[in-house]
DNA sequence: CTTATTTTGATCGTTTTTGATCGTAATTCG
DNA sequence: CGAATTACGATCAAAAACGATCAAAATAAG
């Protein structure tokens, strides 16, 4: 009908639409047609295109916002079949055992992390943390306090980092330091992001024990930025699918290992239920 | 003619059915058909499922509030009815249009201003933060550069506060400060925790303009610690519910009052999003 | 310029939700 | 204890919303 904008796409369309969902929380159907000036059954298409990518959620009589969950979902929703989940949540589950209540204990980023974070919930402790996901995951919780490292957001994965975290580390002690990696090699642990290594290393410093989370499949493999070398990382916590090899290259070094047992989903089910 | 302010779902009607409930603690049927303007047998079906779900209990004769921690938390999925929601989010609106693109902004903690967020999200911005919800809001944009000031969470609320963010603000500069306040009198603005007041005094000495946000039933009613003071605030953002009286005291000093219009019939072009 | 593909808007049958009615159960009052 | 009143749940018809389908319009390709 009227050519009045260029911006007539369905593309531009559904991004005004989402800004509206996002903006208003829910709105209606007619709402949007009114909003957006095409028909009910347009609206309907891109609602429906809209659910499948997961932005928005819809119910009889409008659509709800869920994209602000994405960088969450990533961890979540994840990818179940990825086979290093199960090997990420028996690290997890082991390195809970080294955490004692009233601890005070730094989280890093990271999908391991991440699931460490859960196992955490509900426990008396004090938590340090620079993961926007793992912060949401404490913020419900009473039985912690949650102290959030400041400084510049990394849009993917929802860490700070940059010289305002690094700052507020020096004047943080914890007692264990929970860092993830994305790669180990025989030279030491590797981050793929240069500020992130940086902020990694007063992690480090703020932290009597340091604790590295990292599953066999990163072994191996190095990254951009060696973030810390062995004999700086007091435990290391991996899957039982590490190697032969890199068991005896450990076994030589002063690091403690802890291998995570990979079957174990039969233990906390076993009794009860008679 | 759909001029209803609400939107009228079943679950936009339920959460504020339960809003009605989580106030008042117990509700006859008639009262909840009266305030929602539904038959009571949609009442009583909707009570069926709030009864499922756990968050009430039925009696004859009305429904208890089971204060069951649903852990819903957040007014993320919103009480898009807590009557002063309109108002805050009108505010919201008013107080988008002072930020410019590319603007540094700064936002604090509170509904009225994570209103105002999700009016920002989508635009270019450096947006700094004290608040979780927000940055979670802001996290998964392109846009915006995203600061977050770190320190201990507050749990009710989500913000950090204490000597850590105060210590951080030192180092921040923004062009903007949006604050809101549980109260305002002739004497200032207050807040109920004094260490958070401390950190938004520290908000404002960062900022070169401080802007307040406040809804007009925020007017007259003090709380514990006091703020600011009224010379210190740049500019004050009101619904047009606003008293004569206040109008006519603020009219004789020298911050800026914005009152926002409440008539929410659909905006036509007002959205200059592009 | 013509044809093919995509996108849009309208229509229609189906499903869901809503409001009213009515018989039954519970509570109150005499 | 029994009658009256009130509240409750089930049933049913009207209304609203939904999904599918099809033709017109817009866009892209030949």
């Amino acid at each position: 009908m009227n050519s009045q904008t260029s911006a007539n796409t369905s593309m531009a369309r559904r991004a005004r639409m989402l800004d509206v969902i996002r903006q208003q929380g829910f709105v209606s159907i007619p709402e949007l047609r009114d909003s957006l000036e095409v028909s009910e059954s347009t609206i309907r298409r891109d609602l429906e295109s809209l659910e499948d990518s997961g932005e928005a959620r819809r119910t009889h009589g409008g659509v709800f916002y869920t994209g602000s969950v994405t960088t969450v979902r990533q961890f979540q929703r994840g990818n179940p079949n990825d086979g290093a989940w199960d090997k990420k949540r028996a690290i997890a589950l082991e390195a809970a055992k080294l955490v004692s209540d009233h601890d005070t204990v730094l989280l890093d980023g990271g999908s391991t992390t991440y699931e460490l974070a859960k196992q955490l919930v509900g426990r008396p402790l004090q938590i340090v943390t620079n993961s926007l996901p793992v912060a949401n995951l404490f913020s419900a919780s009473d039985s912690v306090d949650l102290v959030i490292l400041g400084g510049a957001i990394h849009n993917r994965t929802g860490v700070t980092h940059g010289p305002f975290t690094d700052q507020m580390l020096e004047t943080i002690n914890v007692q264990k330091a929970f860092l993830s990696v994305a790669g180990v090699n025989e030279k030491g642990f590797y981050n793929s992001n240069l500020l992130l290594v940086e902020t990694e290393r007063c992690m480090m410093r703020s932290a009597d024990r340091t604790i590295i989370v990292a599953d066999s499949t990163k072994f191996g493999r190095s990254s951009l930025a060696r973030m810390l070398e062995w004999n700086q990382v007091d435990t290391l916590v991996v899957d039982e699918d590490l190697s032969t090899l890199w068991r005896d290259r450990i076994d030589e070094l002063d690091t403690n290992l802890i291998l995570a047992p990979l079957n174990n989903s039969q233990d906390t089910h076993s009794n009860s239920i008679s």
